[in-house]
DNA sequence: GCAATGGTCAACCGATCGGTTGAATAAGAC
DNA sequence: GTCTTATTCAACCGATCGGTTGACCATTGC
């Protein structure tokens, strides 16, 4: 029910500072998913990730509705874009570049996303 | 084991998760400032505000050089770049809006840089 | 009904965080 | 030299963080 857009900076910057919140969100860019889905890559336990999950909802970068029994989580992008303005404004301004969000995806995807080794 | 490519963001999300350190930021988008100049503002003690400023650097976010006893703090916008990508990732990469920029901005001044109520 | 599945809650743990204080160091000022 | 200013260091404090474990509640399937 909270408004994304008026989540507070405290709360979206602290929710990105930990690598298995940034893999996580990755994760949901690609689609919906149930929190048990959520946590199979990873080498923590599903109460662990659910911590996350709601670490990440509470700065509302993501929603959960739970249909049945399965709760399913859902990238809110939005919620980025406070924080993203602040930010830009330390910059020039200089227009996003893609291909160097590629690059930073693949490797989220590739590091923290494996959970071979976020031990 | 803290891999090497993904520490940057880390310690930058980290670093800007804190409001008085936002606030440190904001104010050195207006000009360097020494450390004493820095913390004058803050309810806190000098100690503390010399605390935040080694963490902004160690993210990279400002740089500090001495010069005779006076240590001089200066933003570093650069650091705030592959923060910035990889966010914008999970927008439609809108262009950023100055204007609601300035609208961030004030509220961050009226806020968090106000020492008044910063206990 | 009963067992399995999906997810959270509660208590606990060590590490880190944001702050304090007081002493220490370094560089001007006189 | 001595006093003052600028800044950090070191030790400490309570609170929060990221994780664990085991018990607990819901929902589904047989």
């Amino acid at each position: 029910m909270t408004d994304p857009r008026t989540a507070p900076l405290d709360t979206v910057f602290a929710a990105l500072a930990d690598p298995t919140r940034r893999a996580i969100l990755t994760m949901l860019l690609e689609d919906d998913m149930a929190v048990t889905d959520v946590a199979e890559p990873f080498e923590m336990s599903l109460a662990a990730i659910s911590k996350h999950l709601t670490i990440l909802a509470g700065a509302g970068l993501i929603t959960q509705e739970k249909r049945g029994r399965v709760k399913w989580c859902k990238l809110e992008p939005d919620a980025l874009k406070s924080a993203s303005v602040w930010m830009q404004g330390f910059g020039q301004f200089e227009p996003v570049n893609l291909d160097a969000f590629e690059a930073f995806l693949e490797r989220e995807l590739g590091r923290d996303g494996d959970a071979g080794d976020m031990a």
